[in-house]
This record gives C-alpha cells, structure tokens and sequence, in this order.
DNA sequence: TCTCACATGTAACTAGTTACATGATTGC
DNA sequence: GCAATCATGTAACTAGTTACATGTGAGA
C-alpha cells in the first residue's frame, strides 16, 4: 500500500513524534510546525485521519481526556508492535528525497532581472533563516539543561529531537552563507559597473 | 488558481529552464533530474501537461522537429510574455518551503535502535552525497570553463544553474558533516559502553 | 468585541508519483 | 536477446494544502 508494511513516510513521522512522549493530535500538529517544523512539516488535516489510521493498524492506542473548560483530547501512546515497527524501518536504507526550494527556482532565473532588486529576496531568506536560528537554538538549549551539552544518551527519547535540531541548525547556517555569497556577486556587478562608467558627482 | 496569475511554481520552474535555452520535454525531464535534480525534481507525466498548459498560456512555444531514425520532438522556447512573467514572479517575495528529509525522521526515532546497526544509514548518506558532489562539481567546471571561474557574469544564463550548483554542493558538504558528527556520537557512546565493562580477551 | 490558543474533525482541491502505452536505435 | 537512451504522452493513485465546520475560555 505504501512506504513499509503499509505505513507512509507521514505515519511513521506521527509514530517517532508519539514514541518520543504521549501527545494529542493538537501536540503533533504543533511539533510539526515549531521546532520540528522546519525539519518535517504537516497540518492537523493530515494528522488527524493519519493517527486514526495508526490506531486501526493497531500501532498506537488512545485515551480521552476530559478537561474543564477547554475541548476533550485524546492523548495517543505508541503501542508495543508500533515501537517493534518504527525500530525496524529506521533501519531500512532510505530512498533519496528531493528538496523544493522555490529560491533555488528563483535564482536560476535571476540573470533575467534587476540584481539591484533582487537582493531583497536573499536578504529576506537570511532575516527568515536567524529567525529560524532562534527557535532552533532556544528548543536545544532546553534539551541541553535536561542533559549535559554534547552529552544526551543515544538512549534518551530527547537524542533524537537534539540531532535533528543540530541538523536544521546547520542547514539555516549553510542557507544564509549561500546567500551572503549571492549578495557579493551582486555587489561585485554592481562595483563593476561604477568603475567602468566615470564617476558623476 | 496557482501560485501566481495562474502558473504553478512547477511552470515557473519549467519556464526558468527553457529560459536558459529551447529544449525539448524530455530535455527538461533529464535537466529535473540530473544535475538540477539535486535543488528541484519533476517527472515527465508532470512535466509534458504543464509544458502544454504553458503553452496555452502563452509563455511558451513549440517547433517540431523531425528526426531521422529517433522520434520526432517537439522544442519549446520561451516567449517575450514568458520572460516578462517570469521575471516578475521571481521578485516576489517568496513563501517558506518544508524540507522533507527521510533521514531526519529516521534520526529522531533513532534513539529506539541499536547504534551500531543505525551506523550504516549515515554510511550511505555520507557515499549518496559524495557522489552528487562529483555530479555537481563536473557541472559546475563545464559552466567555469565556459566563462572564468568565480566570474559568471550576472547577465548571463548561466549565472543562476552556477548559483544553484553552489548551493547544492553547499547542502551535501553540510549534509556530509552532521552524518560524520552523527558516527561520532556512536562512537562515543560505544567507548563509554566499552569503558564501562572489563576488557575479555 | 475581537483575536488567539485550545481541540478535533471533514471536504474539496492541487501537486506529485507510479504505472501503463508505444516504438526505434545503440551498445553489451 | 536485453537493457538503455531517445521521445511523448495518459491514467490511476497517493500525498499535501486550503477551506469548511464547531465550540470554549483568556486576555487585549
């Protein structure tokens, strides 16, 4: 049907979430924004019919939980068999997954334009990319008062989440050094052009 | 209905490759996957009915051309409204795109596994980007050879695949250092395990 | 009063992948 | 003989996004 034993790539997403502690469908939809977000992403849409489907394949297990004030939820637990699952596919060799980077797209046509223009494109990226930085940072500085820096037992439920946010971390670097790069070549255009034109004024 | 005046980002992402030069479906098909691949990916059963809709649109036409022996094909270029569309698409400001990363899921459930069996899994990703770096590289001598090295100029269609291969070889690099900082956490961890037992034999 | 956070779901649509369909030429 | 490259398309399906739908409590 899908992925591995008929669980999606998704499922078993949902499944490394809930693995990690008991969450509600409104609690992965949030882990799948900020931090984790910027890693994976999903909407409660999918969650929602996605966790439905899990439980009827046996792989987690829910219990509802009445609140005062505030909507009923149903925390979710990952069962036995679906922990037996998730170690098993972790395992398995993965298949090679394509990036969609709209900026990328954009920068193969960006000869067509005014570089003068341009720039603001990849000055947004940066702003956005140490936006990211802060969160990121923050969501791993938390892990780390739990544990020592650099020192999370491969064990922990947290080692996991640690190195992904290391990971995301060293991509949003990677992300604005590539276009600190981009705006030299538009500076080095643009100095260029002075010089070759006489100075007026 | 799409992303902008009706074009999807897949059209703009076609649009931007047969802006570079004409080029047949199949062209762009082979461009999607290697070497532009790596940065964005399309099928052809995406690719030939966007090629037609552009066309209906207007921002592309086709010339067929007959070829002995091989079958026949159809190159399309772009127009004078395709450009214009295109160039002004590119200097919108740009919605933030979610990776999707197999491994990073695989990473956060990590934890559950035997590391020295989860060792192999970074192994490989470590040998998959070692290959699209020499994918990448050959592509970015052949644009470097054609024009100076750290000198394309901004007007040129070159400019943006040169742009975009940096990126991609920056990823892998990146991609390459957190698979190695990965080994390096199961190495430490097998040491403690080591350390921790006497020494048999 | 209005928006935000909490909380769960479905419906309609768009985007992307896999499989089907056809056919010649070149190299192993 | 078999696989790969060239060449273009369609059909069926899966995955993901946007919009619809409902309701409470807290704070500005």
């Amino acid at each position: 049907m899908a992925n591995f034993k008929g669980v999606t790539t998704l499922g078993f997403a949902i499944l490394s979430a809930v693995a990690r502690e008991p969450l509600s469908g409104y609690d992965v939809s949030r882990f799948f924004s900020r931090p984790f977000g910027f890693i994976w992403s999903a909407k409660h849409s999918q969650i929602y019919p996605e966790l439905a489907k899990l439980q009827a394949a046996g792989l987690v297990a829910h219990q509802e939980v009445t609140q005062g004030g505030r909507p009923d939820k149903k925390i979710y637990r990952i069962t036995d068999p679906g922990r037996s699952l998730l170690a098993e596919w972790v395992l398995r060799p993965g298949s090679p997954s394509s990036p969609r980077a709209e900026l990328a797209i954009k920068t193969l046509a960006v000869w067509l334009t005014d570089p003068a223009r341009a720039e603001s494109l990849y000055r947004q990226e940066i702003a956005a990319a140490e936006h990211d930085i802060g969160n990121l940072t923050a969501a791993r500085e938390a892990i780390e008062e739990r544990h020592g820096r650099n020192d999370i037992p491969l064990t922990s439920p947290d080692f996991g989440l640690y190195a992904d946010l290391q990971y995301g971390l060293a991509l949003r670097r990677q992300t604005i050094d590539w276009c600190r790069w981009m705006l030299a070549q538009f500076d080095r255009a643009a100095l260029a052009n002075t010089a070759s034109q006489p100075a007026a004024g």
